[in-house]
DNA sequence: TGCCAGGCCCTCTTTAGGGCCTT
């Protein structure tokens, strides 16, 4: 069993066939960074193969063919793997109900859960970068000037720059006094609502709309 | 290419509607 720590979040990502589990689409790729105290110190990427044949577009979108997953492992025993990876963390995901809805849904599929508690960086940044045209993943990793390798729609490629992003948001934190950011930030919930924003983050947008 | 869904959040709101964001 490993050790929960208040400093360590896995930030994760998926590729998936379309956008809601509920209409049938599936997981194909699942990629992830652990982060512990500010580091990264693991990382998990698999394809995983839907049993059935994903459309050209998300083959174009992500790069991902239905070749690669012809001999990809199936869904449960990736996911069952991953369930190991993420066991008693905290987790983070750039839009998280999107990942939280397929982690979910891949997860119920064999009984299987987790404990961590799910934060999105959208909607974080939304608060902090309030400057950026967009909230994109990609276009706040170009606003902010965070290292990439030109790889995007990548499982592992996006939950490196969305850890760099979220790396980034707790320097900010950090620098502006704020007692122990991460747990600052774990409290924005995808599922937050107003009442529930930490104080400080209604501050920050107090201090916007002025 | 962009629709499918769903949660968050803003506003010309709250008995609602629509944009953003994810693949």
């Amino acid at each position: 069993m490993p050790s929960t720590s208040a400093n360590t979040v896995v930030v994760l990502d998926f590729e998936t066939t379309g956008l809601s589990p509920n209409m049938g689409d599936r997981a194909i790729e699942i990629g992830a960074v652990k982060l512990v105290d500010g580091e990264v110190v693991d990382t998990f990427q698999e394809l995983m193969n839907p049993g059935f044949r994903v459309s050209s577009f998300i083959e174009g979108y992500t790069g991902i063919t239905n070749n690669m997953l012809r001999t990809a492992s199936g869904c449960e025993g990736v996911m069952s793997r991953f369930a190991e990876f993420i066991a008693g963390f905290n987790l983070v995901a750039h839009n998280a109900s999107f990942d939280k809805r397929f982690l979910d849904a891949e997860l119920a599929r064999f009984h299987a859960g987790y404990s961590g508690q799910f934060t999105c960086s959208m909607l974080i940044a939304r608060r902090l970068i309030q400057d950026s045209p967009t909230h994109k993943l990609g276009d706040l990793v170009h606003f902010k000037g965070i290292a990439n390798d030109g790889v995007f729609h990548r499982a592992l490629a996006d939950a490196e720059m969305t850890a760099r992003l979220w790396l980034l948001m707790l320097d900010e934190l950090d620098q502006q006094g704020i007692a122990n950011p991460t747990f600052a930030m774990m409290q924005t919930i995808s599922r937050t609502s107003k009442q529930a924003l930490p104080a400080f983050f209604n501050k920050q947008r107090s201090k916007a709309s002025l």
